[in-house]
DNA sequence: AAATGTTGCGGAACCGGTTCCGCAACACAA
DNA sequence: TTGTGTTGCGGAACCGGTTCCGCAACATTT
């Protein structure tokens, strides 16, 4: 079943190639020609070659992602998200892992540019210089997620405002005596914002911080969790810089027969699913990936249909409140 | 900063595109032009275009793989495997997610002949006829994970092996009233298989079983536990068909004030990390996904070779035994 | 009736590669 | 010296679309 071209299709109702092309992309064609057309199109279910259209118009239908890694919770959702809403818009999402390389992530830019895809959605870690200087030598549309940069179009997460919120909550339940188990700050949204909202709503109920670095692995935050049983006593609250950090915190805790929240209070940050279902619940800061990734999607189709987009949004978030926290008595 | 062609590159060398264009794929080109072409090239920065190169070849250097969901753990981490080993070979993976819909797997199937892809891999839920009918029409070699069907390449869990494998250890443990809870048979190597090994174990051993269905979501687990938690005094062991399901269990028994092991044990299947940190830890099986996308990637490039590949062929299992199962006393 | 404007359509060039074919130059054997 | 075989290279056609240009037929205006 060899492919049908636009030639075959001239040939069997007798106009030229350019009169079928006109067809297809609403040019003008009579009424005749257009039912006949029509008529033959349909019965030999022509599909245009994209390779075709695009070698002529050097444009895709398809939108990069870059994502550091494919196995994230986070990164999961917002693809999701990204690619329900292109889909329905006619895109396609082309899925580029950078296994967290920093390199790999400029790498891609050039690469995808190279393959002509029409935007990139980009789901940032760490932002740097190269980035900026490539997003710029490409010329195609960047959209940055998680991570803020005022030459690119971002969509970040309020990190700052609500781990203020949380961290008021801790202190109005009487939280002072605090860990934060936290991550590098080369992580600006993750690393610094979360920390420094925290921070502030600590400081000003003069709670009393420790402050603990660790990776975004699970494994990694289970030794701190033992670490910090040993400690459990003169501390209160343990805040984890992200779920699956509270989780690997939780599990070293409990090796240590430490009980949560009876001992210690633990809480999280993200929002991941898995920490409604567990035993204690977590408590935790909700952030809406996929539906941020289905934003991202329009936001996307709007900058290339040549709308005015503001240059930051923020999106909202949600406080959960559940078990893993109690309040001081 | 405009594409540079072929032809600018012939220009600039003085000689014609056609040399140029051997020089790239190999031909005979003499030491001269070579290293005239070496520098331009070199100087020019020039890459070739590649749909101009797909529409001549009807080939990409993409493998498509259709995955039911994006937000599952085995379906990310299969990703990764595939993403690493084809990135190595100067492959790209085009993922497409048809959403749990089986009409768009066949949609999909047909969507990503027309894209030119070299090959599919496609991790399957249910097999239909339809199915096998696309594969037959695109002409183009697919691989399918975690089912199987006589007529397609298949790379597939041992379901029935571990599930035997895990209800013999279990029933050596002394559990004799089991509930399983597993899902609807439409999905052959879930739905079907894991139930029968476990079965075989258990009739083996004479165990009685009872039988409950529910789905994937955690949250429909969560009654499915909550239901089972009233009669806990006649059940010894529940086995969930999925680490899912597992935890969706646990909670309903938790808020039900049912505590795990001591009360009941619970397994799970499919080895999630997360079952490793949570506290019980869960009984399970690990089933290597990364690696077996790894793996799946290497065959498809195998076919693409035409090198003989097995029509099927098995992936490993690991028990790991952890807290939420006990010994009966 | 002549002048002008529309509309529908065909021809040809173009996008940027690959490949087939044939010619010229050269090496080597007879 | 002539004949045969390699090797390197250029020209042209081709992949399957889009688009520009111009012509013919018809409609409209004066």
């Amino acid at each position: 079943m060899k492919q049908v071209t636009i030639k075959d299709i001239a040939e069997i109702a007798g106009v030229a190639k350019s009169t079928v092309s006109r067809y297809l992309n609403g040019g003008s064609v009579g009424k005749a020609t257009r039912e006949k057309l029509d008529r033959v199109i349909r019965e030999t279910n022509y599909e245009p070659n994209q390779f075709a259209q695009s070698l002529k118009s050097k444009q895709t239908k398809m939108i990069g992602v870059i994502v550091p890694r494919l196995d994230s919770y986070a990164a999961s959702r917002t693809m999701m998200g990204i690619d329900e809403r292109l889909t329905e818009r006619g895109y396609q999402m082309l899925v580029v892992n950078t296994a967290q390389q920093t390199e790999r992530e400029i790498e891609q830019l050039y690469n995808l540019a190279k393959q002509k895809v029409a935007g990139i959605i980009w789901l940032g870690t760490t932002v740097t210089e190269r980035h900026i200087e490539a997003i710029e030598a490409i010329q195609i549309p960047v959209l940055l997620i998680g991570q803020q940069h005022d030459n690119v179009h971002s969509l970040v997460y309020p990190d700052y405002e609500a781990a203020y919120a949380l961290g008021t909550r801790f202190t109005e339940w009487g939280h002072r005596n605090v860990v934060y188990v936290g991550v590098s700050e080369v992580d600006i949204a993750v690393g610094q914002n979360r920390r420094d909202g925290f921070l502030k709503a600590l400081h000003e109920a003069g709670a009393h911080v420790n402050l603990v670095q660790t990776t975004f692995k699970i494994e990694d935050a289970i030794p701190v969790g033992e670490q910090l049983a040993k400690e459990i006593d003169s501390t209160s609250l343990i805040i984890c810089a992200t779920d699956n950090i509270a989780l690997g915190v939780l599990k070293g805790l409990a090796n240590q027969g430490i009980s949560v929240p009876n001992d210690v209070s633990v809480s999280g940050f993200g929002g991941y699913d898995f920490t409604e279902v567990l035993h204690p619940s977590i408590t935790t800061v909700h952030l809406p990936y996929r539906r941020t990734g289905a934003k991202s999607a329009d936001m996307m189709l709007q900058l290339l249909h040549g709308d005015d987009v503001p240059m930051k949004t923020f999106t909202i978030f949600e406080l959960k409140v559940r078990e893993s926290v109690d309040k001081i008595k």
